[in-house]
DNA sequence: TAGATTGTTAATCGATTAACAATC
DNA sequence: TAGATTGTTAATCGATTAACAATC
């Protein structure tokens, strides 16, 4: 499926694009084409179609593309027609706000551990998840071969626990703390900050 | 000072660069150069310098740059050398998550207002702020002269409040609705979708 | 069939890197 | 001074766009 290496920015768009396809499909729509899609998420269709045939022929010409057979498709490139299981490590607000968030559900991914170092939170209720002790994260990691993370810890302590995610295996971490965090070329990690991304608007302001 | 637009792409790494300088600063570094700050963000120095180039000789040939000075105008580039006054839409979890959020401090940014248009909700207390009625927000936002609003409403109803938004003058919008905002050229957007995060690195996994 | 839209090629455009003179 | 590091140029690399034959 994959002949020679797709770029990561290519990766990177196909979630934007299934999410508006999904939005599709729970309109009852069945078909787009590249100009309609490209137009709900703001890219060129050519991109859109350039983007799609890097995994195979998966439009008609003169159609467009069956929605239920590009989803399903994508699902698959992104390894995402599976349920992955996650660690929630941070039981903070940003944690508590994750642990009850509704849009995980149908798009790969299942909360299903919540750590933290807190005495006081430890043993705890968080939603449907006990908070268990972060001090036996790395062995209960390490046991049920939980490979995505989502770190909602403070930032003085972000690299120390992303080194003990490490070591339990974790491969992908997802981090809230707002600082640039090393890792090893095999373990993923993408960074969300709010404040980087307002400041990235204001430049254009007055 | 800008002689030439600067691409988007440069803009979106400065508030990095500045995240990491003041974590520098913190820890009373002073000075730094751009092979050590592309190392501790995971870009080439040959990158760093260019991008900082496009704005004034901020370095200095064999000693680097000064911490102090160059944060200094990387806020004044990103015109966060003032404070943003923000409006926060929607109370739930993820509202509540960024109402109590310590890292806006010293970053150019104050949530000052908050909006739901749940009656069970409207003039209760989420930190220090009263949480208003939504259907008061074009005209109290039109008022206060409020640029930047972070929008954190179920996804079913960000595309109508995000017009409502644009109606009142807000010119940056911080999306955290699962869905692709559409909005005039002069009104930017940023998006932070934790599925699309988590769904760009399982396609590395296997 | 006629109209629409794909997949793909070639051309354009833009971003990154490597190298180095300038200079602190 | 000698060593270090910037700012900048030119070369390389990669991404986007435009165009269109193929074909549904």
């Amino acid at each position: 499926m994959n002949p020679q290496k797709i770029p990561d920015i290519i990766i990177g768009r196909l979630p934007v694009y299934l999410r508006s396809l999904q939005h599709m499909a729970e309109k009852g729509i069945s078909t787009t084409s590249s100009k309609e899609l490209g137009e709900s998420v703001g890219i060129s269709a050519a991109q859109i179609r350039k983007d799609i045939s890097q995994f195979g022929e998966f439009g008609k010409q003169g159609t467009g593309y069956s929605i239920h057979f590009l989803i399903k498709k994508l699902n698959e490139i992104l390894k995402v027609d599976r349920v992955w299981d996650v660690a929630l490590v941070g039981a903070g607000d940003i944690g508590h706000a994750l642990a009850h968030y509704q849009g995980f559900f149908n798009c790969g991914f299942k909360i299903t551990m919540v750590f933290d170092n807190d005495p006081a939170k430890i043993g705890e209720q968080i939603g449907d998840f006990e908070i268990f002790d972060a001090a036996n994260m790395v062995e209960i990691i390490q046991t049920t071969g939980i490979k995505v993370a989502m770190l909602t810890v403070p930032a003085s302590e972000a690299q120390a626990v992303a080194d003990k995610l490490v070591e339990s295996g974790i491969k992908a971490i997802l981090n809230y703390a707002p600082i640039s965090l090393n890792a090893p070329p095999d373990v993923h990690v993408q960074h969300i900050d709010p404040v980087v991304h307002l400041q990235r608007m204001t430049y254009y302001l007055d």
